[in-house]
DNA sequence: CATGAATGAGGCTTCATTCAT
DNA sequence: GATGAATGAAGCCTCATTCAT
């Protein structure tokens, strides 16, 4: 038993390792060339090793992209669940959107990727994989801190489902534009959303 | 050159039928099976014509993209623009919102269909062919109004064009529920944001 | 409409002539290769044709093989069926034979093709796809008319369907041989084959 | 060098050991899932060991094949020499077919896997590289037998060659029947088999 | 001895495109 | 104008094999 091969949950060093390195290129390639053109060979290519390493570590393109996915959201909501920590009402949803752009400014990439792929990753059914719907957690928590607001008085009446939605647009929007816009001024764009955020929660006299 | 075949800007009137046909079920096809399982021979099957003829009428699957984007472009340019004219200032922002989320309620497979061309089709280079940028004549004419609202003291003084890009992203989440949220509520959405835009661009007393 | 593009059954004729080679060279392949090295490169090349022509007119290497196996039995079946019309017992069982090695003489490639076939083809679960059972009609057929020579008297009281199977074990390992034994002698075979089956059914005094 | 390693004939008592858990892995392997799906890996994770190792014990997957066979051969030829020592004509006739049903009936997944083998298995040239041919040992012995037989004045005038291919396909059938058709009743085969043997091969008065 | 890691060839499939008819 | 036919590139995946540790 080698230092490099110390093992962890069942995975080798080098294997998390390499799989990290897969997933990371992955990101680059998807968030640089887009969905369609972020094949194997070029993920491969970006790691340095060869096609069949890919295959190797995850058990088809799927999966990795799904892992990819897995990956990002895991990171995000642990960084937005840290900032949001203890708060409701505005002072969480001032912290929620800060921590969001704050992530999207620090891993472009990474939203980017994981934007394409839940936009174009599809089943054998040809249904989409990570469809936002009804159910989606991510939606659905933001969605109850609004209720919660509203019931604690600090927020209007608005239609809370539809709030959230428009939120998540404005940030996701955000992610597109930081990648293809050079212009883009996130800083800006930041405050302007945490303003109009607070403008159309907060209960008028 | 037959009786059924009158002239209209050099194209004879089954050619200018058969490209809007074409175009038709391009929409329909991306919008239902998404950009990367939508092929030539899937459009051509849903056209009812061979595959030959789609190369025929279109030099290429990029243009007939392209074309696809500009056609829908110019019919939802066209309707805003009718809805919109003359007004200005909070009557243009309502009017504005109200046109785009109405002309989604109409035709969400079309603006489905656009958003994934959009964020897929890729030039030679790799490089996005639709990238928002800071020239994007659609988010110009936006910010320009807004800009415009302010002047004549109408809008508070926020960043014109980051309000300009929340605005529309906040439009363009709303075609990703309607295509894939089943539960997405259009109505409870287009009040909801046109009062956020309300409330986020009104000069404050 | 030329005369090359007549149709028949839905297909033209130049389809039809094409997928008729394809088959044949496809048996000819598996007959001199095996079935392991039969690959769709191979069989396009035997073919002169690209590898794209044989996905063109077969969705899929499974359908292709699939397709060899019905077209083989369709045709070895009826030979068989017009060499026996009408006889049964003992006259029967020398007709049937009698077809069955002339079947093989006249092409042991089919038969030596669908026999690779048969065996190691398999479903996407692994599953044998031809896996000879007790609802073999094949089998099912020689075993009912051995049944009837029986009650029929002119038969010996032997175990049917044992028997069925050995004739038909003797009848498939000729195949083999013919292959891959230059120096087997059918007509020998069929001769020693065909007295074995006489003195194993014929009635005892 | 330790205790538990003890030579033998130039191997340890362990490298024997691993030697006939991969050889019996592959067996079950290539009997359960085909020649085609018998991969070097899903041998060596039903042997609990890693893919290396069972490149350290063959040198390559041919050699491996090529001993699987050598192995039951020789299993079988030992079953069948014991039960047949001393006998000659039909004593001999019988005794031979028992133990080849008998052995059958006992190894069923042993002669499954020798069968799609010497089926499947070719050389670099992509000759069989098991096909029967005129110097098939195991055929040779028992045409031999035959032979014997009819000099001996106890089997009637057939042709020897002919009957000893015959009597090998009734035998050989009889394993893919045991695999495939759960129906199958072994025991009638025998007696069925055993029979037409001695009426197909005794001297006629 | 044994393992995990990596390679590279080869297979099947899909697809945009071209071309003769 | 329109079609069926054919191509060839590219993608994903599996697998036997090799090698450093």
């Amino acid at each position: 038993m080698r230092s490099d091969t110390g093992r962890d949950g069942g995975r080798t060093f080098t294997e998390r390792a390499r799989r990290e390195q897969i997933l990371a290129c992955a990101v680059e390639a998807i968030a640089e060339l887009g969905y369609a053109r972020a094949s194997l060979a070029e993920i491969a290519r970006r790691a340095g090793v060869s096609k069949g390493v890919v295959s190797y570590y995850f058990p088809g393109k799927d999966r990795l992209l799904e892992q990819v996915v897995a990956d990002v959201y895991t990171r995000a909501g642990a960084a937005i669940a840290a900032a949001t920590a203890g708060r409701t009402g505005a002072a969480f949803l001032r912290a929620y959107l800060e921590a969001n752009l704050g992530f999207l400014a620090d891993h472009p990439a990474d939203i980017r990727a994981v934007t394409e792929i839940v936009m174009n990753l599809r089943g054998p059914d040809g249904a989409p994989r990570f469809a936002p719907t009804g159910e989606d957690p991510v939606l659905g928590h933001l969605e109850q801190m609004l209720r919660d607001g509203q019931q604690a008085g600090e927020f209007r009446d608005f239609d809370a489902r539809s709030m959230a939605v428009l939120l998540r647009g404005a940030v996701d929007t955000a992610s597109g534009r930081l990648v293809t816009d050079p212009g883009f001024d996130l800083a800006a764009y930041t405050r302007e959303l945490m303003a109009t955020a607070e403008l159309a929660t907060r209960r008028v006299r």
